[in-house]
RNA sequence: GCCGGUGUGAUGGAAUUGGUAGACGUAGUGGACUCAAAAUCCACCGCUGGCGACAGCGUACCGGUUCGAGUCCGGUCACCGGCACCA
């Protein structure tokens, strides 16, 4: 029989489907773990071969859980709200709903024809009413608590999307999404108090099981610094707080700086001589860009104050002020001490504007020369009165305890983390509930009524005036006020794509319920995620976004976990041919439909997991494809070659139980390609040895997770299925006998003098005295140790044996 | 600039705690089968020298530790990723 992938898959995958074998038990008494990936945003162009790396990873990993004896979440969904549905409507003049139901269906579609395991009674939507009616429910509880709130102020504009953007979706100065040019534009926006939690974001990482470069990331994109906060008077009286990581320089203030757009500066205007050429400042750095504005290497630039100076606390010393774009107001007190002598930011500003330069920190060169910046014991305080003799190290708890003594003071912690931006002026998205009434200002909806439903609109062109498509509701927009009852209007702006996503995994848990957004045993029972398999490029959005409100929904009882996920792993990127990244314009995009038309799925599924290292980007090779078809070929082949008889063939035993071993290691440590490789080394023992049904039946179970459909057609025609009673997805994963994975013998390097010069077969685990008279009797060993006395042996057992030698007396 | 990572044949990549470098797969070469091709099967496949047995060299580069280094240590170079005027 030939292996007609073309109507085997389709039959198993149906079989599957009927049975409910990938179903999900609510109630178990085995132990439950839960497998999670980022659920796909449902595009036009369908799944791309990117999809399947991680899909077919972690169906690996559930399946051979379901087969360890596990009660087995494995669900999947669809992340349906965004602009590309959006723009495609605008484009085509459909509506985004109807855009996204064919999407998920050509998705679900798809999916399915790759065999995996997915409780498909679980499936999520995000763009479901039933489902966002819980979005804005957490969005209630975080405004509830505070954590919601709206604010004007400059942010991130995306000239194309015509849309707010979170610092998050800023990449180098441009948008992440369409690469347009970011402008700064002063708006009224929902904020979440994301920052609230920064300190409990990177703390609760030391628990979880997360590789390290996303924990790296996460923390780096937190940006703690631990510092101190100063006041600093002004001639006018006014107090200025500065914050300041080296406490310690205070002495070694000569200036100020303030950010152009600081209060402060507003107040004094009137006091200023120069007020003219300070407005002129603050014009042209708010009309500057983003990307203008951190352009490397860029010349200091700046506006003295004239007319006020500062006054340094520690000496009372007088000094200049100004204001200046490398100060940002956003983040600490938007106002810094200027040491010159040791940051090279004010050195480079206080060249330029010829500013004091006092050292006060010995240890480095000549701080005239170039600022000293060294924070650890090699700096010791000079020209700071009772600082004088100490390290850096030791001067910042001293002053900050003076500080605090004095009153005008105390330590400090600053994160670069900002607030995130939560609304966007677009149609497709979660309404934001909530209300705006003159009289009572910003009401919540009532939980009772939601779902707050999108609108039908005719238009959901974005607009250059900055709102929403939604204002152009009249009708919707009119409402009541949920408090006072008067005339009021809705909040028109919707929430961004990562809304959806921050909670889904949730959803999944129990995902038909109309009471809760899970009810608390289905959340007790499978919370956390056991194993998060995502993307690289969500480390800093989706991910932290998603730690974010679970943490929040664990301080108002509704999870009982302080984090969601315990473990989160990431898959590198599926590159072209040749190695450049996949994209339309290049021609190079492989659709994983034409590959399972061509080769069948299991054998997509072979070769996404056998591509290379899971975590590193991989290139995309035609040929490579091949080489896992002709494995399952042989392995089909097999099948109808080997011998009756359910013992292990001897000379294939010992390969068995190790295969079995390094397979079952391997899956847990996601090197599928290992994996993989030590099955087909397998195989070509079968291939070399002859092979019994007993050592298929080893392989089709080990094999199973990887190449499902063709290991449940050959389960069945080998009458495994009959005699088992199950497909081989239900049965038991093949366990393996640590002392029969070491052969009988062993080959041993032999070396002299540390130099390989031969081999010897020896007797597993024989003893040195053995092993030395069997290497004296190679060849070239013997012609190596010839004239020589041994003077030292090392011997490693089962490995190697070195004779150490030298010229006999 | 700061933080993290990587560097192995023509090629994707393997190599427990330092212990036979190149598993497995592609591509290539030779052969079998075939009228022929495809498919399949067998053999070879790091570099240099030699007809040969064999010898020497080899994991980015330089040095060190060790009986023994792809692996550990010090230095250099190259590439990739994250953060970046964050005080």
């Amino acid at each position: 029989m030939k292996y007609d992938f073309a109507a085997i898959e389709p039959k198993w995958q149906e079989r599957w489907e009927k049975a409910k074998v990938f179903a999900a038990a609510d109630k178990s008494d085995k132990p439950k773990f839960y497998g999670l990936i980022e659920f796909p945003y449902p595009s036009g162009q369908g799944l791309h071969v990117g999809h399947p790396r991680p899909y077919t990873a972690m169906d690996i990993v559930t399946r051979k859980k379901r087969m360890d004896g596990y009660n087995v979440l494995f669900p999947m969904g669809f992340d349906a709200f965004g602009l590309p549905t959006e723009n495609y409507a605008i484009k085509n003049h459909i509506h985004p709903a109807i855009v996204t139901k064919n999407n998920i269906a050509h998705f679900t579609q798809q999916l399915k024809r790759l065999g995996y395991g997915f409780d498909w009674d679980r499936v999520v939507d995000t763009t479901d009413p039933s489902y966002y009616k819980w979005t804005q429910w957490i969005f209630l509880q975080l405004y509830k608590k505070g954590l919601a709130y709206k604010a004007t102020m400059p942010v991130n504009w995306c000239t194309s999307c015509k849309c707010v953007l979170a610092n998050e979706e800023v990449v180098e100065g441009v948008c992440e999404r369409c690469g347009s040019a970011v402008i700064r534009k002063e708006k009224s926006q929902w904020m979440l108090k994301i920052t609230e939690y920064a300190q409990r974001l990177i703390d609760d990482l030391d628990e979880l099981d997360f590789i390290d470069r996303v924990k790296t990331q996460q923390k780096n994109w937190i940006g703690r610094s631990t510092g101190a906060e100063v006041t600093f008077k002004a001639t006018t009286g006014d107090d200025i707080v500065v914050f300041t990581t080296r406490p310690d320089t205070l002495f070694g203030a000569t200036y100020m700086v303030l950010s152009p757009e600081h209060e402060l500066v507003k107040q004094w205007m009137p006091l200023l001589k120069n007020a003219g050429e300070v407005r002129e400042y603050q014009r042209a750095a708010a009309s500057k860009s983003d990307l203008e504005r951190t352009e490397l290497n860029k010349e200091k630039t700046g506006v003295r104050l004239e007319g006020v100076k500062g006054v340094n606390p520690v000496n009372g010393r007088e000094i200049p002020i100004f204001i200046s774009d490398y100060v940002l107001s956003t983040y600490g007190t938007g106002a810094i001490m200027a040491v010159p002598a040791h940051d090279d930011r004010d050195w480079e500003f206080a060249k330029k504007f010829g500013c004091e330069i006092i050292e006060v920190v010995s240890g480095g060169e000549d701080v005239q020369k170039a600022a000293f910046t060294a924070k650890d014991e090699t700096g010791i305080l000079i020209n700071s009165a009772f600082l004088n003799g100490l390290t850096v190290k030791d001067a910042i708890p001293a002053v900050t305890k003076w500080l605090e003594e004095k009153g005008i003071g105390a330590a400090k912690v600053n994160y670069k983390l900002r607030d995130w931006v939560f609304s966007r002026q677009r149609y497709w998205g979660e309404p934001i509930p909530m209300v705006y009434c003159e009289k009572c200002g910003w009401q919540p909806l009532p939980e009772s009524e939601l779902p707050l439903l999108l609108p039908e609109v005719e238009s959901y062109e974005p607009t250059d005036d900055g709102e929403s498509p939604l204002s152009k509701m009249t009708e919707w927009v009119k409402t009541t006020c949920p408090c006072c009852g008067g005339a009021a209007r809705r909040e028109t702006d919707t929430m961004p794509q990562w809304a959806g996503s921050s909670w889904y995994f949730l959803r999944y848990m129990d995902p038909h319920n109309d009471k809760a957004l899970a009810s608390r045993e289905a959340l007790e029972y499978w919370s956390p995620v056991d194993w998060y398999n995502g993307g690289m490029e969500h480390t800093t959005l989706h991910l932290l976004y998603s730690r974010f409100w679970h943490k929040f929904l664990y301080d108002i009882g509704v999870v009982p976990t302080k984090e969601p996920y315990r473990k989160r792993t990431s898959h590198g990127m599926i590159l072209g041919e040749g190695g450049e990244k996949m994209s339309k314009s290049r021609g190079n995009v492989v659709n994983p439909d034409d590959i399972i038309r061509a080769y069948g799925a299991d054998t997509l599924r072979m070769y996404i997991m056998f591509i290379g290292d899971f975590e590193k980007a991989a290139a995309w090779s035609d040929n490579a494809v091949k080489g896992c078809k002709r494995f399952l070929d042989r392995v089909w082949n097999l099948s109808e070659s080997c011998a009756d008889g359910e013992a292990y063939t001897p000379a294939n035993e010992s390969g068995i139980h190790k295969t079995i071993k390094k397979v079952s290691d391997d899956i847990e440590a996601m090197k599928f390609n290992t994996a993989i490789a030590a099955m087909m080394a397998l195989v070509n023992d079968f291939c070399a040895n002859g092979c019994t049904k007993g050592d298929m039946k080893t392989l089709l179970l080990l094999l199973n997770p990887f190449a499902p459909h063709m290991c449940e057609e050959l389960w069945e025609t080998m009458g495994f299925a009959a005699a088992e009673g199950g497909m081989v997805c239900q049965m038991s994963w093949p366990v393996y006998d640590e002392s029969k994975t070491a052969a009988s013998s062993v080959e041993m390097a032999v070396q002299v003098q540390g130099k390989l010069r031969g081999t010897v077969h020896v007797p597993v685990d024989s003893e040195e005295a053995a092993v030395v008279e069997a290497a004296k009797a190679v060849d070239k060993v013997a012609r190596a140790i010839e004239g020589m006395d041994i003077v030292k042996v090392i011997h490693v057992k089962n490995k190697l044996v070195n004779l150490i030698v030298k010229p006999a007396k």
